[in-house]
DNA sequence: GGTGTAATGTATACATTGTACACATTACAC
DNA sequence: GTGTAATGTGTACAATGTATACATTACACC
């Protein structure tokens, strides 16, 4: 079984306590230190289980110890918390998509590479929407004002985001002669909205009902459909 | 241009007035006459101005000119507003298809009506998303307990769900032979979840900056390598 | 090293929301 | 005509987002 990487949330996974509890921070300094960072991770935290609903200021503030007004010094409002909650999400799923692009292994044929590097983000893509399904709602569905698509924020390691990430499999896929250049904004966009569709899907929609192993298999053979229809 | 035509909605439309400003209805009779439906009405009035978040049961029950607790003796709470909302939705959505469907001209080609019927199905739930992006965003991404993929309250005039319809126009297709039975159930979803992942990437990712010509042209493209696909 | 100032956290307060509970009114079956 | 169930109201409460005024402290500057 295959287990997420995501560092932006390892360091406040242990602050959870039992059900409704929440942990009362006494820190001995009237300033936090970090306390940015500590909204922003629970604010994750509070996602992954009940998406973005499940974020509310107060718990937030709660969760880190610190009066309900603090987040105030840090976000304009509790849209701007739910916008960094958005952007830490496609971060994370930038990287999970980056880690499997890395799992792909060598060989000499350009074509093949291209192709794998392109199954590979379908792959992480679809994984990700069923593990993170909280966060995975969140990468996309917040009204983001600010065009986020290409901060850095929202990005993985490599500095690039999950849709530009995209934009590199078709890249490599052009230049392996498989798709013309013109063909590619909308491969682009087919592409994406095949996979995005499938796990939206899957997760509110009236494939709720599948399985995972289920969903896994159908998620293959429809990349594999994108892939031959590109 | 084309405008939709939502039964569902017309009777409450005028019903609304100025900015902010709610209607104060005074009835002489204690009794509302049919507060269900006057419920129903104006959440999704207000479910098409700004989607589920819009939909606050207090402001429902103020435009119904009913107190607010009076919601309580035909929804069990706000949540089953929604849903029932979101079958409201689902339903406009399926009627929408129905229109598009009766559009189709006449044809010989068993063949050539099998593929007019699937693009039908497509162009409508595209296009429904575009003019109605607050209700096609509750069809189906409220948390619906109950299975109301073929509730008869989220089906159009013919009783079938949106779903359902393109099942139809996959079984015109199967019967045209240009599909096989066994690949059945996964053409279904892969279009399905085509046409419905560039819907939200529209709407709410990193599509939303294609303005509706563009969209239009795409997603007619997007149903055109659909079709092949399959 | 002392001090002023901006940054950061707190206290208090308020309007709004969903909803529980007790009560009022009325349609309708008998 | 009357009792009862259905339907609407009044009052109340906890929770939320956020405005405003205040408290505490890090740090730049002399």
């Amino acid at each position: 079984m295959y287990t997420l990487h995501l560092q932006l949330l390892t360091l406040s996974t242990n602050m959870n306590m039992a059900n409704k509890t929440t942990i009362q921070i006494k820190r001995s300094t009237y300033r936090h230190g970090d306390l940015y960072r500590a909204l922003l991770d629970a604010a994750v935290q509070l996602a992954r289980k009940g998406g973005a609903e499940a974020v509310v200021l107060r718990e937030v503030t709660r969760q880190a110890g610190v009066s309900p007004n603090a987040a105030y010094r840090h976000f304009a409002d509790r849209h701007a918390l739910l916008q960094a909650v958005s952007m830490a999400a496609q971060s994370a799923l930038a990287v999970e998509i980056e880690n499997e692009i890395n799992r792909i292994g060598k060989s000499d044929d350009q074509l093949e590479l291209a192709r794998a590097r392109l199954r590979a983000v379908g792959t992480a893509y679809l994984r990700f929407a069923l593990a993170e399904p909280g966060l995975f709602g969140m990468a996309f569905s917040v009204p983001n004002d600010l065009s986020n698509a290409d901060n850095p924020a929202s990005a993985g390691e490599s500095g690039l985001t999950a849709y530009q990430l995209l934009g590199t499999a078709l890249d490599k896929l052009i230049e392996a002669g498989a798709i013309t250049q013109e063909r590619r904004q909308f491969a682009e966009i087919f592409a994406w909205s095949a996979v995005h569709g499938f796990a939206k899907l899957m997760l509110e929609g009236p494939l709720r009902s599948l399985d995972k192993t289920q969903a896994e298999v159908i998620g293959q053979r429809l990349i594999d459909v994108v892939e031959r229809g590109l």
